[in-house]
RNA sequence: CGGGGUGUAGCGCAGCCUGGUAGCGCAACUGCUUUGGGAGCAGUGGGUCGGGAGUUCGAAUCUCUCCACCCCGACCA
């Protein structure tokens, strides 16, 4: 491609309402524009680097032995009906009538219309397993749609649904698809782990969420440091200390806190460790009441956790002031779990706490050297909190550590959630109905792209991993248009690398160096070389690696060789 | 949806308080010079000041209203 011929549209500037670094980078180098809150279109040069994921993907789901469909966007509300997710899906289904005034829906998955093909196409055992897949554009109304394609409502995943005779030829096909995730993630050339995950709305048990590692990554993930335990930290068990309580040292005494409303507060104001302080959180509960949530002071509440608790409501609602007010009688901030009139459940690393400091039920008060049993009932231990870097692992192999990643893949086993209700089903060998297994196996393609600049980027822009790159490799002449010499290297060595079938980007532009340098690396190309007279005339060009700090100088004669180890260094897989 | 904020040239912003000729930088276009890390000079084009209503002799500026977008919270690839 000549820089001439192709729209490059890169932005000296940083747009000013994108927050991360891979929007930014995204908008600067040209890659997509907005038209409305999460919605985009992709330039050429993203769109590059776009079908360079779905190449991946493709060949990959290919080689696992899934069959590419394409199902519709508009879907008719029947089936969205039959399977009873016209009513459960909330404000995120795009829904709307055609001019018939039939209801309708864009749709932001498609179970309901992959079973709808399932079970016309497929009626014996016999042409059981299959695995149908697509690539396709879904939307979600998102409530907000942020950073960029990260969380856009209108975005593309490839989405592949297996249909099994049992459980087993289930877990057979998920464990295909699992294989095939790691080959197409060690392909992108990203760092990334493979979680176990909550199953989510979807339902089902098993289900696994691929990460991107990135600092600014959405989601927390948890792993041992020896085992292979890996889990989003959603998920992840805190097992309870393994000391026992220690025996109440002193009497129980209130103080005056005034104005000590956090656990900093507290900590700070009476010179102690958060983690001898109680957090108590008020939620309501199933009934309309409240219950408390007991935490040490320096722990988080898991909220997957603690909606799962019999009494608590779910979806988990923290209460409003107002009624904490109403029934404790006092404000939020010197709540304690000692006389307290509600359910109360408390972490097992709280009720290990002897000594502990805790909200008085008093505004403005807490007590000291409080203590389980003695002072007030035994409590009720539960894990309701999130790990820690350095808890025991849960598997019992040595120590979690946990790292930031983005979630751009999700593998479920959905069993026969939908092949029941949409009543799809083959005959076995008997000739009997089976209602078959489904697994469901999601990428976030246009979300890979971004998740691979926020892994891989520095201050002058993106580096792009080998295998997603828009262009292998940027050559840029100095003086192309004044100096013949440098023309002529320019034209040939552009002609020889599309000769061996290398994807290459000729800045042929009339700009000063600078310009096409700091482009070049903006868009990411992972190689650059340039011919200038002065070099030429030493019988040099120069290249440069895009990580690399330094460019160096090369015998113009190796440049044939050169060229040779490019295109075999790209051109292999992974 | 709740809370906070912003809408002025393609992008980034000033002007608004205190009503009176719509401005700056970047980008774009033309010409000349320059050519190894985002050049210089000269010139040119580009605006329903988010929309509507109101107050006023007069509104980017004051009032009301609608809309869009951004940021913080509950959902997800």
């Amino acid at each position: 491609m000549r820089a001439s011929r192709f729209h490059l549209a890169t932005l000296k500037e940083t747009p000013v309402d994108a927050e991360i670094v891979s929007h930014q980078l995204m908008l600067r180098a040209g890659m997509i524009r907005r038209h409305a809150a999460g919605i985009y279109s992709w330039l050429p040069l993203g769109l590059r680097i776009l079908r360079k994921v779905e190449q991946i993907v493709r060949e990959e789901m290919d080689r696992a032995g899934a069959l590419e469909l394409l199902m519709p966007s508009f879907q008719p509300a029947e089936l969205w009906q039959e399977s009873g997710r016209w009513e459960q899906f909330g404000p995120e289904l795009l829904r709307l009538k055609d001019r018939h005034e039939r209801d309708a829906c864009i749709g932001p998955t498609h179970e309901e219309i992959v079973t709808d093909i399932f079970r016309r196409e497929v009626n014996s055992y016999r042409q059981l397993p299959v695995n149908f897949y697509q690539i396709q554009t879904k939307f979600r109304d998102e409530i907000r749609p942020r950073f960029g394609v990260m969380r856009s409502r209108e975005f593309i995943m490839k989405d592949a649904y297996s249909f099994d005779l049992n459980q087993d030829a289930m877990q057979r096909s998920y464990d295909i698809m699992d294989q095939a995730y790691v080959n197409i993630f060690d392909r992108f050339g990203l760092d990334y782990r493979a979680v176990s995950a909550d199953s989510g709305a979807i339902g089902g048990n098993t289900s696994q969420e691929f990460h991107v590692l990135a600092e600014s990554g959405e989601d927390a993930i948890a792993f041992s440091d020896q085992g292979d335990f890996a889990a989003n930290i959603e998920t992840v068990e805190a097992l309870p200390p393994a000391a026992e309580r220690a025996a109440p040292a002193a009497d129980m005494e209130i103080v005056d806190t005034p104005g000590m409303h956090t656990i900093d507060d507290l900590a700070s104001g009476l010179g102690i460790s958060a983690r001898q302080c109680l957090k108590t959180l008020i939620a309501e509960a199933e009934d309309g009441g409240l219950v408390a949530l007991v935490l040490r002071g320096d722990h988080e509440l898991n909220v997957l956790k603690a909606e799962r608790l019999a009494g608590v409501a779910s979806p988990l609602r923290l209460a409003q002031r107002e009624q904490i007010i109403e029934v404790l009688g006092n404000d939020i901030g010197s709540i304690g779990p000692i006389g307290l009139s509600i359910p109360v459940f408390v972490d097992h690393s709280a009720a290990r706490l002897a000594d502990f400091v805790c909200g008085a039920n008093q505004d403005d008060r807490h007590l000291v050297n409080a203590n389980w049993g003695r002072d007030c009932d035994e409590p009720v231990s539960v894990d309701i909190r999130n790990v820690l870097a350095g808890d025991p692992s849960p598997d019992g192999k040595g120590q979690l550590k946990i790292l930031r990643g983005i979630e751009v893949g999700h593998i479920f086993q959905l069993g026969q959630k939908y092949s029941e209700s949409m009543q799809a089903t083959v005959l076995d060998e008997q000739g009997k109905a089976i209602v078959p297994f489904m697994g469901c196996y999601g990428i976030g393609v246009t979300r890979v792209v971004a998740a691979a600049i926020e892994q891989n980027h520095d201050d002058k822009g993106i580096i792009w991993p080998e295998s997603l790159a828009p262009f292998q490799l940027a050559i840029c002449p100095i003086n192309y248009h004044k100096s013949d010499v440098v023309k002529q290297a320019a034209d040939d060595f552009y002609q020889q690398c599309l000769d061996r079938g290398l994807e290459v980007f000729l800045d042929d532009r009339a700009l000063r160096p600078g310009v096409m340098f700091s482009d070049m690396e903006l868009i990411g190309v992972p190689h650059r070389v340039v011919f200038s007279e002065r070099g030429l005339g030493a019988q040099q060009f120069e290249y440069k690696g895009r990580r690399d700090a330094d460019a160096q100088e090369l015998p113009l004669d190796e440049l044939t060789t050169f060229l040779e180890k490019l295109v075999t260094s790209s051109c292999a897989p992974g």
